[in-house]
DNA sequence: CATCAATTGATATAATATAACGTTCAGAGC
DNA sequence: GCTCTGAACGTTATATTATATCAATTGATG
């Protein structure tokens, strides 16, 4: 079993997150260029504080973060480039958390699926194939089309067992 | 293929509303008697408009409708009847919808798992062990442990793409 | 450089949810 | 029956998340 369908994982403590970011910005502005797509200022600020934070995100964080870089802001404005990036599928809103985090697969057409720690509040995509597949299976049989899949997990990252268990026995 | 892990379905136009309500709550009042849960009358209520709209209900109103009642309400009032019947599995929440359907299946412990129509709006609840299970599989395989799972798609029913269809051609 | 559409600014308000504290009520033990 | 206790509910206030609306600005294009 390999985890190639895994767009973005737990992260360890020391990864170097500053190239993350990078990265996750060089693959929005490549992809946004192919597609004539405007990555403006705003848009690319937001989708930095996203990466930057690696957890999921509020809307209101995000716009407390925005005022902090001394720009004037309302909600309306960090709504309206959420939306952009969500539409463009450069960042996924988790509903159940009501926030938005980066992207793992930027520029793929995709739904995602997040496991969601509750210990450390980090979170990972997949892009498992065989998720989705046997929801639109099982979904067809009973005459359903399916248009998007919303898979969202709560529990523990293996890091996070560690050390609870740590402080029991084991 | 069998339908067995559909725990309420889409409901054809004409079918028994009544009967069904009703079957809800005795289901629910009686697992409330084994658990020793106070099903009260405002909880009853609560339970019974959910059923009565047949469709996603928001909290509002629900509020909405207790104050048809004439009985005074305010937020916290419907808030806490959701709390109790989500929190002992009568109702499941609608993460993104924030809205709330009655469940198909009281009393059994389970995730449920939605078709939301974006037609008619109703929604359909499967418990496939089938899909939880593949789910926690590939989470275990990352290792994660699974809490709960919220699984949420959107698309159209056969009902309604059957009316949509015959009014383009075929 | 004129124009149109997209983006952003700015104000207001809607929709969803919870905090905090007081009151009432149902059941347990006397 | 009486009292105690905790759960449920009432009540007021407020927090959190999101959208509607219209004006100003910017950027691409002819």
């Amino acid at each position: 079993m390999t985890d190639g369908n895994v767009l973005s994982g737990f992260k360890p403590g020391g990864h170097d997150h500053e190239a993350c970011i990078a990265a996750a910005l060089d693959s929005v502005s490549a992809v946004c260029r192919e597609r004539g797509l405007r990555l403006t200022p705003l848009r690319r600020r937001v989708l930095e504080l996203i990466w930057r934070r690696h957890m999921p995100s509020g809307a209101y964080d995000l716009l407390d973060a925005l005022r902090s870089d001394g720009r004037r802001a309302d909600p309306p404005t960090v709504y309206r480039a959420l939306d952009f990036l969500v539409e463009n599928g450069f960042v996924h809103r988790l509903e159940s958390l009501s926030a938005y985090v980066g992207c793992g697969g930027p520029g793929r057409e995709h739904d995602g699926q997040f496991l969601i720690c509750r210990g450390c509040g980090q979170v990972a995509e997949l892009g498992d194939p065989a998720i989705s597949a046997i929801i639109r299976e099982k979904a067809h049989a009973l005459g359903f089309r399916v248009g998007g899949q919303t898979v969202e997990v709560t529990g523990t990252c293996g890091e996070c067992r560690g050390r609870a268990e740590g402080r029991h026995a084991s």
